[in-house]
RNA sequence: GCCGCCAUCGUCUAGUGGUCCAGGACAUCAGGUUCUCAUCCUGAAAACCGCGGGUUCGACUCCCGCUGGCGGUACCA
């Protein structure tokens, strides 16, 4: 039985790894681990007009991040290097000529005005969209390179029909007639993303092609190229393509897609891997909250459905919070101090995390919620200064407080309330702003013990 | 326009001819616990299974058509 082998081929064109990679990267990475292949990461920088600086290195370290760790890549070594397109040149060149001399692929030096052009007109006249095959019939093609600039293009019969077997979607086919004679090979020398996925798929010994739906049209003339180099194909799986809540594809127009954005806001790898498997696919036992392990054990390819879901960020949070829920205190508490950065003092971070655990969805709803106890209220929500009678009541009878812990702080404030006939909840209100600025807060007792009773009296006093 | 993919609650989905007047989760709403919030618990509302034809004793499940959504249609990936 054959290696399985797969792939993630992200473009360093954007800002960081997408969002819709990272699902893409999920699939192909536990298909690998499910059936013990390996799983490579091969970097297609061919389109030198859209790089962008620092895109590789940042959608490498999200993905290592986000916990998908590859077998084989640009950092990694592997033996079917290099893993960088840009250092392949000399190979797409080699098998575009060998599609030449084959009689599969031909030069073209029509200009990008006369592309253009062509495209008008068929677009007015309602017809395909195509190239026309102008360049299909010039004689001494060899002798023009020299001087003009050119592409190499693929040769696409007029007869017959590309078919394949999609591990998701069954049988596809499409006529040949409809297929255009794809440019291979670019003008500065550099493949497309055509040329370039099959040549590298088959030197890289790729067994299962796994990529989103957006490349099933692509597909016929991919395959095309396989059997006219006389390669054997790999097998074929268009998974669904991840949606604005609109259902268009995701974009950043309409959704966060950054990996560094989740990052950013908080989200764990676990909760993000986790949400990312529910899209297309079910656990067999019907669990929403599961391991990527468990994940890998449980995943077959032809159970991912073909539909495309709407990312939902609502469920998302809800996942996060889950996890964050289940983390044991001392593992949050190390996960919350990475976030917020070392400035902040890791025991009273540690004794706080009790109180926010299952309060927050999100590391940084941490400081939101947590922030008062590390400094002082700059504002207050509710009008806090004409309550400066009740405040006084409550600083005599804090002071009186010998043994400070919050089940003696609370019965001795529940008490004054009583005596003042104030609602406790009102009164606690009073106090709850008082000392954290904030109606909302984690509860009170426990934050003024951890607080401490001179830092609760200086805040109270600081009112009067 | 042309080609292709897809179609169950608002969203993610279960469901592979009868056990479905369609189950779960998120979100929503109501109630309980509670010093706020959150957690937790209980409950409610929410899909005439996109529409129309077949096939069948019987279709959410099979077939066809339509409609709709999405993707592709680049010297971008």
């Amino acid at each position: 039985m054959n290696t399985v082998r797969v792939r993630i081929a992200p473009s360093p064109t954007g800002e960081d790894l997408h969002i819709g990679n990272v699902y893409t990267a999920l699939i192909n990475f536990a298909f690998a681990r499910k059936n013990n292949g390996k799983f490579v990461v091969r970097i297609e920088d061919t389109d030198r007009t859209r790089l962008v600086e620092g895109s590789e290195k940042r959608i490498l370290s999200s993905l290592k991040w986000i916990g998908l760790n590859y077998d084989e890549g640009i950092d990694v070594g592997g033996s079917y290097g290099p893993y960088r397109q840009s250092e392949r040149l000399q190979l797409y060149k080699r098998y575009a000529l060998e599609l030449i001399e084959k009689g599969h692929a031909y030069y073209c030096f029509c200009t990008p005005e006369r592309l253009s052009e062509l495209r008008k007109v068929q677009q007015e006249k309602k017809i395909p969209t195509m190239y026309d095959g102008h360049c299909k019939e010039i004689k001494n093609q060899e002798l023009r390179i020299k001087n003009d600039k050119y592409v190499i293009r693929l040769n696409v019969p007029d007869e017959g029909v590309t078919e394949f077997n999609d591990l998701i979607r069954g049988k596809i086919s499409f006529e040949n007639k409809l297929l255009d004679d794809q440019v291979l090979l670019k003008s500065d020398g550099y493949p497309t993303y055509h040329l370039g996925v099959v040549v590298d798929d088959y030197l890289m010994k790729i067994s299962h092609v796994i990529r989103a739906e957006e490349w099933i049209s692509s597909t016929p003339k991919h395959i095309l190229i396989y059997k006219f180099l006389g390669w054997e194909l790999p097998i074929f799986a268009h998974g669904p393509i991840l949606r604005n809540p609109d259902k268009s594809k995701l974009s950043k127009r309409k959704n966060p897609v950054w990996a560094s954005w989740y990052k950013e806001q908080g989200f764990l790898p676990e909760a993000i891997l986790n949400y990312l498997a529910l899209m297309g696919w079910s656990h067999p036992e019907g669990k929403d909250i599961f391991s990527l392990e468990e994940f890998i054990e449980k995943f077959r390819l032809e159970d991912l459905k073909a539909v495309g879901p709407a990312f939902d960020i609502k469920k998302l949070e809800w996942m996060n919070g889950e996890y964050i829920r289940k983390f044991k205190s001392q593992n949050l508490k190390v996960k919350i101090m990475e976030f917020i950065g070392k400035d902040y003092p890791e025991e009273l971070v540690e004794k706080t995390i009790p109180l926010i655990q299952e309060r927050i969805k999100k590391l940084s709803d941490y400081l939101p919620l947590a922030g008062f106890f590390f400094e002082r209220p700059q504002s207050y929500e509710t009008d806090i200064k004409s309550k400066k009678d009740l405040l006084k009541k409550m600083i005599e009878r804090l002071e009186s407080i010998s043994t400070w812990r919050a089940q003696a702080v609370g019965d001795q404030m529940q008490v004054l309330a009583v005596e003042q006939k104030i609602k406790t909840g009102e009164f606690f209100m009073i106090l709850r702003v008082a000392l954290t600025g904030k109606k909302i807060s984690p509860p009170l007792n426990e934050s003024m013990e951890i607080l401490g009773k001179q830092e609760v009296l200086n805040r109270l006093k600081a009112l009067l």
